[in-house]
DNA sequence: CTTCACGATGACTATATAGTCATTTAAATA
DNA sequence: TATTTAAATGACTATATAGTCATCGTGAAG
């Protein structure tokens, strides 16, 4: 296959996935209809079927492509601040800007769930990663004796459901904060669960 | 209408509820049919039309009736504590307990969302009224200076996230702890977060 | 015992939509 | 330019299932 309509292929699909993210956010998954991706990706609904086997493949190809990224920033940012604080601060502030530049795909995670044997448990899989980074991060700050001692997995995971509801909060309405305001009061409440004395 | 054919009636219709509640749980709305619903409750399909208008319309009567539970027994158990601390552990202890004991009504809330417009945003009204308790609690023992001062209204949002994360990662596999050990290591964290010095 | 009333039944209908494929259109090649 | 090859199309099919309704069975009333 010549590099050129290798080019041609991706550009539609990033076409149809685009559309299909649009459209799923809005309507879910069972009400999110083929025709409808294929008018808003301005294509015939069987030029689809050219580039994805079914309407499964499409969801799966939407959350896989935004989660892959979501988890690959988290961690990122993770690792690049030094002190489990900064750490705690990259891990909210990530997730709290990346649903505040990819609105779409995260109403797709908080709405969407049962459709397909997929995501609320696919959900938590793409979670661990970072969360087990954050984990670590804290089983070292205990073991320094910078934080009092905790169970580090348990209050990772705590730490996680903390900005998954601020999140979705912010996602239900035009909320009168920014991120990195409601970041400050989480990492306000948990350092203060965490430090010593 | 006379009495007997009153009970006869709750009775069917409970009977439908419950089996809705079973199949919902295992498939989902859309993929709960009907008639899997008739023939776990043991009866015709035509028959759950002469008691329900449309599938909704059971839906929502079984998440209705099972949140109605739900909202008061965490109000009750809120109210009958004396400060504070129990407040805060009667509010997670609470879901947790009741996740347990109705597991099948907590799978649909957990897994269940965009089907319809209900669900999620209607899971956040249910919700506010036991978190706006808490809230006024925090700050009743905030103003008495028996905590340090917190926003006490996202101090309560987020301390129903960790209770709601926490009842998840419970509904994904058999847990090793017990709720009320899973609601004393809550209400550990939160109460360092929150307590004075 | 016969008739009536009404709850129960399940085969049937109406509808929505995922996925197909014969045909058309456009691009590449000679 | 003519021919071949591939991509795109959208009317169509197949299927799933919510909801209906003519019919049946049963218990009560007369």
């Amino acid at each position: 296959m010549s590099t050129k309509q290798q080019v041609v292929s991706e550009f539609r699909r990033t076409e149809i996935v685009d559309a299909a993210r649009s459209v799923f956010a809005r309507k879910g998954f069972v009400r999110g209809i083929m025709d409808e991706i294929a008018e808003e990706a301005g294509i015939a609904k069987g030029t689809i079927y050219l580039y994805f086997r079914s309407k499964k493949e499409i969801y799966r190809a939407v959350l896989h492509h935004d989660m892959e990224f979501l988890t690959k920033d988290t961690l990122e940012r993770i690792d690049a601040a030094k002190n489990l604080k900064d750490k705690i601060r990259a891990f909210t502030l990530a997730r709290l800007e990346n649903a505040e530049a990819r609105k779409e795909f995260f109403r797709i995670m908080d709405t969407e769930s049962a459709s397909l044997s997929l995501t609320r448990s696919q959900y938590r899989d793409w979670l661990r990663e970072p969360v087990l980074r954050l984990a670590s991060a804290i089983e070292d700050a205990s073991r320094r004796g910078e934080i009092r001692p905790v169970p580090c997995e348990k209050a990772a995971w705590i730490i996680a459901d903390m900005t998954r509801g601020t999140i979705q909060r912010r996602l239900l309405g035009p909320s009168d904060t920014l991120p990195s305001e409601d970041s400050a009061f989480l990492l306000g409440f948990i350092w203060a669960a965490l430090a010593i004395q």
